[in-house]
DNA sequence: TTGTAAGCGTTATCAT
DNA sequence: ATGATAACGCTTACAA
């Protein structure tokens, strides 16, 4: 039903239809009042397309995510895109947009869909600066987005967490527990985390290469066996691979975290059901989500940028490390 | 720039530039490639929400699918969603709308969507009724659409999963591996599961209420433990349950499988991650996602319904029983 | 093969 | 407070 059968049928004309269902217009309480009552009862709702293209843009809420992983998926992402749902307000339209990195198309496409008028807000998740496309092209549009990122990266509308700040927490950790031979396990966008792990432990620091996915993880934990056995604590540059590390660890009997002391980072929710749990530098992806919302939120009022906003890192000690 | 800015500059009308972009119209092959290459070049291209308010829907697909649970989110849906997205093909706009089942609302905008036109194909993920809303919404806008769901509820247009017969093997396994005392942890869904493990079992099964997240499987088993302590096999409903139930049995010290035997359900990449690994009925959500999209596109091909496909679910004993 | 013009369902700007 | 009417950017007969 289009908004001229509804407006025949209400006997009133289209325009008054068109405020009693946009924001503020002039229009008396009384009528708005039926006729969105009269709306619910003939079935009657305003096309979202139609309005967009007649120049209200305030349809949809995106987030924007990578797909990291070829084959196996990180659930990183997953779980911050769980507190932008759960904190996106009833009334909004709400959707998501994986962009996968590996297919330029991709992208590309989102940024077609910015200029498109088909998206109000933007929430942008990114992990080694494919983001900064999307941003540019929501800012030429004039669309409020708010970015979710590592510290490094960038300066305003942003929720950002230190990752490096957690990696310092871990090395200093394992420091101050006496352990004297550390390796880093590498992920794929690991800089801070290597660094602030070094900072922190502030000795020696053997580099394993890991990658993408639990496989990788047993992978380093065999590496680190044959090539430097005497290492006594591992962080590894996300909890992926700290589960399959443990995997490796306990297929050969490796006490943990009696010999081998193990942290993961970002603290996605199955590292908490592992057995031994899993010690953790906690992204925290839920409370991040939840604030690129409020973040959101704001712009939408104020239309001017607002500072960044740093989610504070955990380092949380579980059972894979004491 | 619009279609018209863009005409102008080319030297031809709008109509031509429409063509160029449109499907198979009627022009010259010639003229067709150098607007494409023009468009690019000046960074021109067309509305999607125009276009779909002017007439061809071939816009959007979109993954409707639920959020279960409250508090900790259950990845089965999600890795759905990774199959569907992985399958897109590149020039298909796909976006994942999440329905909140607690909310009313969020179903109602769900349905607003189709009947709106910013869908152009809709898969719909399903556990326990929502669905139906979604697809008749889809069948009366005439907008081709699959349902991905268990195996009881759907006859055309679907692709399923038997849970039932899933669980049934998970059943039988124990009994022919000589288990004598079965339980069974309930989930949210599960109706079919449980009869379908009562049936494979042959003999007696206790129910133990389980619910949503790992927490109830530490409490299942601290319930096991207590009022049925020579339960010596247990089919969780789902596998976060079962990760749970395998955390409580190993800070109780008893030993999985050897004094009980444990399977899960569903078949999420961290059951496999776990240590022990969780033998699980597996649901092969990534491959239901895969399907999905192939289904959508035979449907969009020729208008018509299709049959609904099977994807068979198989029995992986890992580590958790033998 | 290409151009002209009438929609598509809204919002926004004038009037009234 | 309400009603006419011109956009919005595109697709699609119909005409040339």
């Amino acid at each position: 039903m289009t908004i001229k059968e509804f407006a025949e049928l209400a006997g009133v004309s289209i325009a008054t239809v068109s405020r009693a269902f946009g924001g503020a217009g002039r229009i008396s309480e009384r009528t708005r009042k039926r006729l969105r009552e009269e709306a619910e009862k003939v079935g009657y709702s305003p096309s979202f397309v139609a309005r967009g293209l007649a120049g209200r843009r305030d349809t949809t809420v995106v987030l924007f995510y990578p797909e990291l992983y070829l084959h196996e998926p990180d659930p990183f992402f997953s779980e911050i895109a769980q507190g932008v749902a759960r904190a996106m307000p009833e009334n909004q339209l709400f959707q998501l947009v994986p962009y996968f990195i590996q297919r330029e198309r991709s992208v590309i496409s989102c940024c077609e869909q910015i200029r498109d008028g088909r998206v109000s807000g933007a929430i942008i998740a990114a992990e080694g600066g494919r983001a900064a496309d999307l941003a540019n092209e929501a800012e030429r549009n004039r669309i409020p987005y708010v970015i979710v990122g590592e510290l490094t990266e960038f300066t305003a509308n942003s929720v950002l967490y230190d990752a490096e700040q957690g990696a310092f927490l871990a090395g200093r950790h394992f420091r101050n527990t006496g352990r004297k031979r550390a390796a880093f396990v590498t992920g794929l966008h690991d800089a801070g985390k290597r660094a602030g792990f070094r900072r922190g432990f502030g000795g020696e620091v053997v580099e394993i290469e890991g990658g993408a996915g639990h496989s990788y993880g047993i992978r380093a934990f065999e590496i680190i066996r044959r090539q430097f056995p005497d290492t006594d604590c591992v962080m590894c540059a996300n909890d992926v691979l700290a589960a399959g590390f443990l995997r490796g660890a306990a297929a050969a009997g490796v006490p943990v975290p009696d010999r081998i002391s193990v942290i993961g980072c970002d603290d996605i929710a199955s590292s908490g059901f592992h057995v031994p749990s899993i010690s953790t530098v906690s992204l925290h992806p839920y409370r991040v989500g939840e604030a690129a919302v409020s973040m959101l939120e704001r712009r939408f009022r104020c239309r001017t940028d607002v500072p960044s906003e740093i989610v504070p890192c955990d380092l949380l000690i579980r059972e894979s490390s004491f």
